[in-house]
DNA sequence: GGACAAGCGTACCCAGATCA
DNA sequence: TGATCTGGGTACGCTTGTCC
């Protein structure tokens, strides 16, 4: 039996409203005030326990402040009133709640509930000892009444609608939104008081004992306090993944067959962002990489387990360094986590000295959750290689039963937006031929194509199905696209189109990225954006209307859109590639903005829309274009088991993708595969025949960087190429905002104006 | 089966409002 | 004052139905 532990969302709320209480009485407190009370609504309302402060930092608008000041002052075994709520945010919800809930049930429209009726509502349904203020009071003084506080926050996250209505009591009126609606349901049966202490058991194994392939996970990772008490063990119950805790001597998760416990693909090692620097300082960091090498080797072992499977190391680094640099002790050493740890610039350096290792592999995630999709998904596909695909809804054992907290239904995968590329028409003998005189490049032979078929090879290609059936057939004769940028318009995830502003963002982010800039200024990125020539239209800065447009209004999409946005402001003033992977709606991995922009990128040079002499290198996982084998292997009636266009993130080693050379085990490789070796292993791969070998024939290669150009990592962009661009007309020059010219995209970081 | 048009959805862009 | 946010318009692409 695992440990019992408490969940600690209602102590955590109340001692942050005892201290936004505190804060009310000094004007110059005012913001400090502001974020305490959107950090006890984002803790009242999230949906999951709460066991540490740990958690509780994780979570959005809980800074590092106030996870101390939780550490310090909550105390455990305080139960919440019976039939009451801890916080102002949940008891107001309740009320609309309630309210929304009987205008549906009456078929009424109006779900309002006056200012005045949710006050005194919200009162009845608080613990007893805290107090709204009296509704003069707090229409006098808004900012008094940290209950009401509460709201404002609601109303951010989207929860709560404010009306101005004269004739009700206070002239204003709430109304619970559908999304809030949605949100709230489980969560308010679930956090009212009962008077007694919710004890929740730590989560040790689910399922391992009836699946044929899952994951062993360190018992300290498993059921340790300091690394979020077993939070990814609870998610990877959620997401119905097998597991089992055990002591691990080297590494925190290994993927095993249950048949004869053998390991198979990663030796995978979690850390934290604070986690890691520690382990730098400590000596950690070098001792577990010794290990982990010896183990792959054959040198150490685990138990019974046989290490012979393992062909490569996995560092999956968990959160946003930036986000934890300690800046309290004003000594200036901006280390993270705590005073005197490693910079994050420090930290970055180490993850790309790893990364320039063979077989080793960085993979930053965002989130627990998405540490929780990459491990699903590489065991699905360990298991799908092996033949033997994960049923995840065998029959369970009424001990696992017991052990279970709730687990969530499996989830449905993503379907396409597009109807046709998951109701498929075209059989697959139609497809097969289709797609093999795609691949052929046999003009003659797609035009007596049909028309159906044409476009479902072009759904296959991540083409365009509109047009003609020539222009179609015009444009299934273009150069292949990376597999990866088919795989994310499947997933419904947000790509920039062809030649628009934002692919020619990306384009100059990628090369920025590659040549270690740390971001990009908005006038900096504008500049090389337009001299890529990827941009269509005339310029981006042609100039309409009064203010003349800059083709910067795209800028907002590239940093909001999607699941995992492509880019991320680093700084008020540069922006750079997101590096960080993450999970959609249903759970699918995302991969990082780094991989797409490196495939758009690569797109742009296949295309030859590109002008620079800096391509993507070919051996990214990323810039894989897709092949015959992956139309084919996707495609509802081939003889895959998997009926349904799921792809599978493929984990490759490294000795079985298409490097040019592999020089032996742990060795340095070109630094042309220094940026994008981190996230290769997440990159989605179409189940491939045979071995997993990845070969291009030489009639369908993608130009080499080389036949490209052959450049060094340090080339600048020639925009005297003599790259044929279908946009050759001539560009209109830019308006220079600095006297940055293109010879300064050579430069360094160090050298950008800011 | 192919071509075409209407209707619809989405990405892109514009322009005014708001924020820092 | 410059940057960002946001709502609305436009163009483009996709789906579906119809006609040849």
């Amino acid at each position: 039996m695992g440990k019992e532990y408490e969940d600690m969302r209602d102590e955590y709320c109340r001692v942050l409203w005892d201290q936004a209480e505190s804060l009310r009485f000094h004007a110059h407190d005012h913001s400090k005030r502001l974020v305490t009370v959107r950090a006890l609504v984002q803790i009242a309302c999230h949906d999951d326990e709460i066991l540490t402060e740990t958690q509780a930092g994780e979570i959005r608008g809980v800074g590092e402040s106030i996870e101390k000041t939780l550490s310090k002052e909550a105390r455990h075994g305080i139960p919440t009133e019976c039939g009451r709520y801890a916080t102002a945010a949940l008891a107001m919800l309740s009320v609309l709640y309630e309210k929304k809930i009987s205008c549906i049930k009456k078929k009424e429209k109006d779900a309002l509930v006056s200012m005045g009726e949710l006050l005194s509502k919200g009162q009845s349904k608080l613990e007893s000892f805290r107090k709204f203020l009296a509704l003069d009071l707090i229409l006098s003084s808004p900012g008094a009444c940290t209950a009401w506080a509460q709201m404002q926050p609601l109303e951010s996250k989207g929860f709560v609608k404010r009306r101005q209505r004269i004739n009700m009591e206070g002239k204003l009126a709430f109304e619970l939104t559908d999304d809030g609606l949605e949100h709230v349901k489980h969560l308010l049966k679930e956090r009212i008081g009962t008077g007694r202490i919710q004890k929740i058991e730590a989560v040790r194994s689910w399922h391992w004992q009836n699946s044929p392939f899952y994951v062993i996970v360190d018992h300290r990772e498993g059921g340790g306090e300091s690394v979020k008490l077993g939070s990814l063990t609870r998610r990877l119950q959620k997401e119905q993944v097998p597991f089992r805790t055990a002591v691990l001597n080297t590494g925190d998760y290994l993927f095993v067959r249950a048949s004869d416990n053998k390991c198979f693909d990663a030796i995978v090692e979690r850390k934290t962002a604070v986690d890691l620097a520690d382990s730098i300082r400590d000596g950690r960091w070098k001792r577990q990489y010794t290990n982990m090498v010896e183990a792959l080797n054959g040198q150490q072992s685990n138990h019974n387990l046989d290490m012979s499977g393992l062909e490569r190391i996995v560092y999956l680094i968990e959160g946003d360094l930036k986000r934890y640099v300690h800046t309290q002790c004003g000594c200036g050493c901006m280390g993270v986590g705590k005073c005197g740890n490693p910079t994050v610039e420090k930290l970055r350096q180490a993850l790309n000295e790893k990364r320039k290792i063979s077989k080793v592999h960085v993979v930053e995630t965002n989130h627990p959750k998405a540490t929780t999709c990459w491990i699903k998904s590489t065991l699905e596909e360990i298991a799908r290689k092996n033949g033997t695909p994960l049923t995840p809804t065998k029959k369970r054992k009424t001990s696992d039963i017991q052990d279970e907290v709730k687990v969530q239904p499996a989830t449905v995968m993503t379907p396409s937006k597009k109807k046709s590329a998951t109701c498929s028409k075209v059989s697959y003998a139609q497809l097969k031929v289709a797609a093999t005189a795609w691949n052929e490049r046999d003009r003659t032979q797609l035009t007596k194509l049909t028309l159906p078929v044409l476009k479902e090879l072009c759904i296959s290609t991540g083409e365009n199905v509109s047009g003609t059936k020539a222009q179609i057939v015009s444009r299934l004769l273009e150069e292949p696209e990376p597999a990866l940028l088919v795989l994310r318009r499947r997933q419904g995830e947000y790509i920039p189109r062809d030649r628009t502003a934002g692919h020619a963002f990306l384009c100059a982010l990628d090369i920025a990225h590659r040549q270690g800039s740390i971001g990009l200024t908005k006038d900096d990125l504008m500049t090389r954006a337009e001299e890529l020539g990827v941009f269509a239209g005339e310029s981006l800065y042609y100039e309409v209307g009064p203010l003349g447009y800059t083709g910067w209004a795209v800028a907002k999409d590239l940093l909001s859109k999607g699941a995992v946005p492509l880019c991320k402001r680093i700084s008020s003033s540069r922006y750079a590639l997101n590096p960080i992977a993450g999970v959609d709606a249903n759970r699918k991995f995302i991969s990082p903005g780094t991989d797409i922009a490196a495939a758009l990128h690569y797109k742009a040079h296949l295309r030859k829309y590109c002008k620079c002499k800096s391509p993507p290198p070919q051996t990214l996982e990323a810039t894989r274009q897709i092949t015959l084998e992956d139309i084919l292997k996707d495609h509802p009636s081939s003889s895959n088991d998997d009926k349904t266009s799921t792809i599978f993130f493929k984990s490759t080693p490294p000795t079985k993708t298409k490097r040019k050379q592999s020089k032996g085990l742990f060795d340095s490789d070109d630094d042309d595969d220094i940026i994008y070796e981190n996230t290769a292993s997440l990159l989605p791969s179409l189940p491939v025949d045979d071995d997993d070998v990845i070969i291009y024939e030489p009639t369908k290669a993608p130009p080499s960087p080389q036949s490209i150009s052959n450049d060094s990592d340090d080339d600048i962009l020639d925009l005297t190429s003599d790259v044929d661009s279908p946009n050759s007309k001539a560009r209109r020059r830019p308006p220079r905002t600095s006297n940055r010219s293109c010879i300064d995209l050579t430069l360094d970081d160090s050298s950008d104006s800011d």
